[in-house]
DNA sequence: GTAGGTTAAAAAATCGATTATCTTGTCTAA
DNA sequence: TTAGACAAGATAATCGATTTTTTAACCTAC
């Protein structure tokens, strides 16, 4: 496995390094915004939260800073990069031109067992709504249904940079509590992806996931307009 | 400065952490060639070749390997990822797709200073050519000149994608020796790309643009297939 | 009052040594 | 002969302490 993404492939459980433990866990935090935009980072303060020591400490932080979730400044630190209107604009941009060349690209190449794999991702993630479930979990399988969505593309490095955008984008998305409205059209969204996937109608297929990422990007943007 | 290339932004003079230093000077390592492909990195004589702890040092792998020029495996360190036909096509028609589009947002946006930078980046590469310097002083000025042609084009995020597949491009065009003939004709389009962006014709200088990644292309990909 | 300089405290970066894990070679038993 | 167990050496990961640099508070001179 040449280009793994940076994040540990295997899910690390207990046995993974320390390292590769604290970096899968404050991924997880720098997304879901559990620390502000700008602040920076008391390394001591980490240490007891994630219950590790320095050595590994810093090594998950600059893979983090080199994977764009943390700014490095040398000699002072690392801090949480800042929000900005610009940039949301710029990560959604980019997010339509990517995952829909990938989804085109996808729909051209995927085979049964991918459409197996989509229903299943689909079904869990619908599944995690119904539970009303809507915390991490959902966010997990959220990602997945996506990443699911385009895996058969046939770019590792296309498929790496969509997963570095999703990132960033969550870090706007997940600014405030959940919209149920908008939320519900979302989902039906991705059941309508599912179904143009399997019909392989890969036009249809990208406008729709065209206006399933503006619809994020407006959720998006107004939490980040209500979150300055 | 809220995105930042994991790379130094400022060159880090003598002053940098060792972190960054030994970095830097790994990264030019690795897109240079210097390591074998697949090659496992034996950290303690790397802290000799480097001059560096083994703090330092390790932090730098960390940033490479999320980076993309280092491959991590949990509990047995770092190795040097392998090559593949496959991924070369890959990381070409990635370049392809995005240094077109950048091409052609920077061609819209380009104030009257980037047709200043970009004449000028032009010519010290040419200066570089004529003086047959064509080592470690004509890669950087190369770089800079295809960082220069799509500077303004807009968004951050896409120059650090394009800037991450030029690094593993190059890992594939270095393999071998210089070769003087399409060298002359890869050196001309610099100069053409130049004159198409002045005249704003997004259009041609997009096709001129494709055509030059083909063209290295087929350079890089003879040097790979020499090379296994 | 404010710019510039000094210094104590805080934080970041690095070092040297320790611990944990993997690798390799050897041996044993089927 | 070979699969598996084991031990010794090599390598990776981590820890605790030290060094370096930055930050902030205070002082002084204009």
């Amino acid at each position: 496995m040449n280009n793994s993404l940076p994040t540990s492939a295997k899910p690390v459980g207990p046995a993974g390094t320390a390292s590769s433990r604290v970096f899968d866990h404050l991924r997880k935090d720098l997304v879901g915004g559990r620390f502000v935009a700008g602040e920076k980072l008391a390394i001591n303060a980490l240490k007891d939260r994630y219950q590790v020591g320095l050595s590994p400490l810093r090594e998950a932080l600059n893979k983090l800073a080199a994977y764009g979730l943390l700014v490095q400044e040398n000699q002072r630190g690392f801090r949480v990069p800042k929000l900005s209107r610009d940039e949301l604009d710029d990560i959604a941009q980019m997010r339509l031109e990517m995952e829909g060349m990938a989804l085109e690209r996808a729909i051209a190449n995927g085979d049964s067992l991918w459409e197996a794999d989509l229903l299943a991702a689909a079904h869990r993630l619908k599944r995690a709504d119904i539970t009303l479930d809507k915390g991490e979990e959902w966010e997990h399988l959220h990602t997945q249904f996506h990443r699911t969505l385009v895996a058969p593309c046939g770019s590792v490095w296309l498929l790496r940079f969509i997963e570095q955008l999703h990132d960033q984008f969550d870090r706007y998305r997940r600014l405030g509590p959940k919209m149920p409205t908008i939320r519900q059209e979302l989902d039906e969204q991705h059941h309508q992806l599912v179904e143009l996937a399997l019909q392989r109608d890969a036009k249809t297929a990208r406008e729709l996931m065209d206006d399933h990422i503006h619809k994020s990007y407006e959720v998006a943007l107004k939490r980040y307009q209500e979150h300055v």
